[in-house]
DNA sequence: CGGTTCGATCGAATCGATTCGACCTGTCGT
DNA sequence: ACGACAGGTCGAATCGATTCGATCGAACCG
């Protein structure tokens, strides 16, 4: 093998004029695209390989045909943080299915720098080169990004965000789910209940919820979810945690169970891992779970790596989620016009709900 | 804002055209690069505004400039496995928090299909464009494409591979610290110890190690580690785990602790997932941790969302393995000649450990 | 045997920008 | 008042491929 690096890198030029073929002869015997004598085609690989060429240009490549083959991701977060909700990555690996299988790759565009980002500064999201752009859990922080991406005629599909105009929606029945949940609850007798929240925005401090937290938030499923509950229990406690980790539901739990005068009979939680955090709360201060505390939680993750309990919680097809975007991604990029897609999420019985106690 | 779908795309060209002025003061007045009169400046943006043009093609660019900011993290595992390792997290986090600062975005580069791929379809690996890539945890089976990026003239980086020609390698001192625990646990007085493996790759079967394994391995952070342990004990116990999951680690210690006659005193399990499932299979057993059983990990993980055990266990710095790697890159990307990095891993007690008991 | 068709190859246009060197026009210094 | 210099603009080359239409022989068919 020729493997000169001090030789600057061959092009198709080169190969077809070391092999003595025009370079449109050179382009069909790697394309494969047209017809060409086989000996030409060895002459031409053969020029290849003593060039030392590795192939088209993927650029030059691009360029021509209006294609990438690159499918951005843009997810508002740190990447640690973001891997940290277990529904990501099932998300993703049914997106990175999906996709995959047609050839694409998934660029992952985080968002650089907080809000206090300086907005002059070009982000990748907005100079990087790619087909579609899939946006996972976006604020109105990215509306500039979207108006461009728009402009560029670039498709965007949705997950979970607020419905926007020309995006493809990929959404979850949040409210409804969120509601079945809390009315299952009711029937079991609970009529004091508290809530836990996801992080509703970042204009939001953690802590009790405040009387104005619609109006101020910008996590769209977040509020979704807060809403169905509301929607059976107009009126109940409300905490918001910083973040949805079992470190901020065992927060939220010791805050919310602390004065055993006021404990409630169930809490809410608006996910599995601040449902877990509630549950250590619970031990820890003795109060029982599900005689004396019902938990609900949502998201449905394997709990059996975090220490063997059965939630009771409300399942979203996480999976199902990334392939629908995926899906609509390629129907979009096909020029199809794909409808919105409602994924159900379903209560599943565990452990940790049991009949209110009327003390 | 002029946002009509069905025209066609606006090209610098045509929005120089409308401004009346050349294509190169149009390029210029966009990319910020050489003199332009503010009032040439305006005409532009303001054409570019009605066409609405959104700024310049970045596949064109990257042709001409020679750089996509784009990064290659070639992943050699399905998205939901590579993140079931709770270390690839801060590592992704590192490389990406010293990669976004520069500009650079993450291509997620998966191994399309198993090792009955196809052979002849090119991968994105092949084609996809990058300036660099990093390979993470990745065996021989990539050899064809690593060939065709060193031809490609791209920089490669890789985490914790066997060292490669051509290739900027990211260490850990697996062997040695492997070593170090095993060291303690003997100081402690354990002599008859087992040991639970990573997969050592696609060709070995889960159970039982063989006495081959070390010709058949072909994941070298797993061989590296287990060397460690042999480097104490020269004859032991082994069972590999077809994955790092506590799922895998409980089936290993239900194995291993199955007769109570054959009890090892230790296991070292070579992930901290594989020792909380040994631990859970213990509790399970009546086995009590650390006073009838010792239990060393590998990773340092944070065990507080997974249950609250105190591991005693190496702990690694991931977050700096990734942070080496995109320096690495930048620094290559600089034609600079980076020298390769080694990072260390400590031991970190826990209460999963204790003396031996002598029965 | 002439015309048609098919297979193989080539030339040239094209994708959408960046950038170097040339050119023109004021302005400043002496 | 003249040469130097700097700011502003433009033309043309360049990046590395793909692809359409044209061309040229050879085979095939009636």
């Amino acid at each position: 093998m020729t493997d000169d690096a001090t030789r600057p890198r061959a092009t198709l030029a080169a190969v077809a004029e070391r092999a003595g073929v025009s370079r449109s002869t050179a382009s069909l015997a790697f394309s494969g695209a047209g017809p060409v004598a086989a000996e030409t085609r060895e002459k031409v690989l053969a020029a290849a390989e003593a060039l030392g060429y590795g192939g088209p240009d993927p650029v030059a490549r691009s360029l021509r045909s209006g294609r990438t083959g690159i499918v951005g991701v843009v997810i508002e977060d740190r990447l640690r943080e973001a891997f940290r909700d277990p529904m990501n990555i099932p998300m993703l690996d049914g997106l990175a299915d999906e996709l995959g299988t047609a050839g694409f790759s998934i660029l992952l565009l985080t968002d650089p720098a907080g809000p206090d980002a300086n907005a002059n500064a070009a982000s990748p999201i907005d100079t990087a080169p790619m087909d579609a752009v899939v946006l996972v859990g976006c604020s109105t922080r990215l509306d500039a990004s979207v108006a461009l991406l728009r402009q560029r005629r670039i498709p965007i599909v949705a997950i979970e965000a607020a419905p926007m105009e020309g995006v493809l929606d990929i959404a979850l029945d949040n409210r409804r789910a969120s509601a079945l949940g809390a009315a299952h609850l009711h029937e079991l007798g609970h009529r004091d209940v508290a809530v836990v929240t996801l992080p509703l925005g970042a204009g939001h401090a953690a802590g009790p919820l405040r009387d104005d937290w619609e109006e101020r938030a910008t996590s769209f499923p977040a509020a979704e979810r807060l809403r169905g509950v509301l929607d059976v229990y107009t009126s109940l406690r409300g905490w918001m945690a910083p973040a949805s980790s079992t470190a901020s539901g065992y927060t939220a739990g010791l805050a919310i169970l602390a004065d055993p005068e006021r404990r409630p009979s169930a809490v809410i939680a608006q996910s599995d891992l601040l449902a877990l955090g509630v549950i250590r709360a619970a031990e820890e201060l003795g109060v029982s779970v599900p005689e004396e505390l019902s938990v609900l939680g949502f998201d449905g993750i394997r709990t059996e790596a975090y220490g063997g309990v059965e939630l009771t919680t409300l399942v979203q097809p996480a999976l199902e989620k990334g392939r629908a975007a995926g899906r609509g991604v390629l129907r979009l990029l096909d020029g199809e016009e794909p409808q919105p897609t409602l994924l159900r999420c379903t209560l599943r019985s565990g452990a940790t709900i049991g009949p209110a106690v009327h003390r």
